[in-house]
DNA sequence: CGTAACGCTGCAAGCGTTTGCGTATTCTAC
DNA sequence: GTAGAATACGCAAACGCTTGCAGCGTTACG
């Protein structure tokens, strides 16, 4: 058995109480110097550590926060769970990840686990399709909840990326180029980031009085788990298959841009030539991809650090019950070579 | 507050020890299956879910085991990550992720926090520079460790891919195709999976007659966070300095060979005609990468399965005390068109 | 009818911490 | 020399759960 504290206080020859107090730097109980002195030195000397377990339960406050993921492996979700690890490590709370990898019948299952290990809140990083129930679970038992995505029926914070302005960014660059056949590759459209971005989209040709041709509309079908590449190749096959032949097409995310490029190039496509893509994210490879890929970067660590910031407020408000909050950050345009603007020399960047 | 067993038990009009054993599934105490059933029933209805604390402090094991993981976005290691967390969920353990996210300084930290979490046992799923002391932290108290990487200095089971053999398979390749300038792109030979790749390359090369020439060793300095494209794009500039110029390279990860390809590119090579290009993991993007890249595999899912296996037996067997065992797994050479060899068609696979 | 055996359930201790409160000691001021 | 305040520390309950053991009611058998 591991050394508690109660060796600690038999070393030091003081009482288990004490030990706890300068353990724990309680100042109150004014402890004498040198006593406190004993007790360091004894937990130095049998290497103490704490027990979490015993902790929370003698606390009643777990200081843990969950982080609900359904696919670490996707596009930026990695980066997004990193930078909330930090942010909720900087506040002295540890987190405790919920990863379903693409099974959704885990995400019920995670939220159970949440609830078992008492977290004090949950920041969804990213939802994945069955979250609904999950959350619901959650939420019942008045857990604050905030999220890196649009949630649908669920109370919760919402921190995204404004999915509407990224896309009218994206289709602009396109239209400012001189394209006007702008395919759009697409997950489900019921589903709110997809439908977003559909919105962006619609609302860029507008401005420059095009309206949507349904045909330039292109499902994107099957789940992938570990990454979409797959799923932007197999897709490509219905791009390349429309007559006449879109000049662009705006992907729903880079990893699905990056797939469909090979496609493209197999099929004898230059890009950005007859071809040009615009990608989402941002991802570490965007840059590297066969042709450099214009993108709409996600602004990470300003998304986590607001999400965890607003959670706190949750957390340590029990009382107020503010209603829901909904924050939108710009995301930005990062102009490479796949739409030919910048075809040499460094990257530029748009504002949004 | 939220609900305890003893609410539940008060709800069944039982005493909360049976409560508890009915919940647990105990078979033996023979409780009656009326009882059985209305505690259930309480228990389904007040949406009872027991407190992981509680049930540790009271076992006395707290059925977690640690993966110890320093930058999760490199390379496999996410991949590796994924396969160990359901490995250990398989047997009813609940992984917690310890990941440093290259900050050195917080491995022990990460030690610290899975012995207070009273992990079980601990799996390396990649170990970073500063690994010898927290892992040592974790040995003193013993707790059984296995690791996916090598590790120096540190009484654990070792899992790795014979990286050796890897290497071997990769520049065996490269001669077979005619290649006899090959340069190796690697981290510091001091740490071991860099010093096993190149002693499959120096063997390879042997095996064909020719040795090292030390020109053709290429350091790769800095580390960077997140990915290692930059990496690769960086030291590529080193390579191309080298005259006469080599006609193959091979690199120490595929991150690294993307990020030179971009490089190489820029200066107008073509790859693979003018140089040929080999890397090692097979990442999900490697098919995707600007020409397909040719790259050694790591069976992370065979890798991660025998590794937890052997964790299980140390934590079930808490006696004997065997030696460490270490085990080499092979990796298979995956063919693309980066060296030239299938230039068209499907990928080609090569085994061991 | 007595008693043993068995089936079912509750009592209570204990896991490692925290913390309110009580107590013993010392000090100050008169 | 003593009241009173500080000061320094220990006692013990509580957190939610598990589990060995005791207790009770019932049945079966001698």
């Amino acid at each position: 058995m591991a050394v508690t504290l109660k060796d600690v206080a038999s070393e030091a020859g003081v009482a288990v109480s004490t030990a706890s107090r300068v353990l724990r730097g309680d100042p109150h109980p004014m402890i004498g110097a040198g006593t406190r002195e004993r007790v360091m030195e004894a937990a130095r000397r049998l290497r103490y550590r704490h027990n979490v377990y015993a902790r929370q339960l003698a606390l009643g406050r777990s200081e843990v926060v969950g982080i609900f993921a359904s696919a670490l492996m996707e596009g930026v979700n990695l980066a997004k769970f990193q930078a909330l690890e930090s942010a909720i490590r900087a506040r002295g709370y540890r987190p405790l990840l919920g990863h379903t990898a693409g099974h959704d019948e885990l995400q019920v299952q995670s939220a159970k686990e949440f609830i078992s290990s008492a977290v004090e809140g949950v920041v969804v990083a990213n939802a994945g399709r069955g979250h609904r129930h999950a959350l619901e679970v959650l939420a019942e038992r008045r857990i604050p909840i905030v999220s890196l995505e649009p949630l649908e029926g669920v109370e919760a914070d919402i921190i995204t990326v404004d999915r509407r302005a990224g896309a009218r960014l994206a289709i602009r660059h396109l239209l400012d180029l001189g394209h006007r056949r702008i395919a759009m590759l697409h997950s489900q459209l019921d589903r709110s980031p997809s439908w977003e971005r559909y919105e962006g989209y619609r609302e860029a040709l507008a401005e420059y009085g095009c309206s949507v041709d349904p045909s330039l509309l292109v499902p994107i079908v099957g789940a992938s788990r570990d990454g979409s590449y797959a799923l932007g190749y197999e897709t490509a096959r219905h791009l390349l298959a429309i007559q006449p032949l879109p000049t662009a097409a705006f992907c729903s995310n880079d990893e699905i841009a990056i797939g469909a490029m090979k496609a493209l190039a197999e099929a004898g496509l230059r890009i950005p030539e007859e071809m040009a893509l615009v990608g989402f994210d941002d991802i570490k490879v965007a840059a590297y991809a066969p042709v450099p890929l214009t993108t709409v970067a996600q602004p990470v660590a300003a998304q986590a650090e607001q999400a965890v910031a607003l959670l706190f407020e949750h957390i340590a408000n029990q009382g107020p019950e503010r209603p829901p909050q909904v924050v939108q950050i710009e995301p930005r345009l990062v102009v490479r070579a796949s739409c030919g603007a910048a075809a040499a020399g460094r990257e530029r960047r748009a504002e949004a």
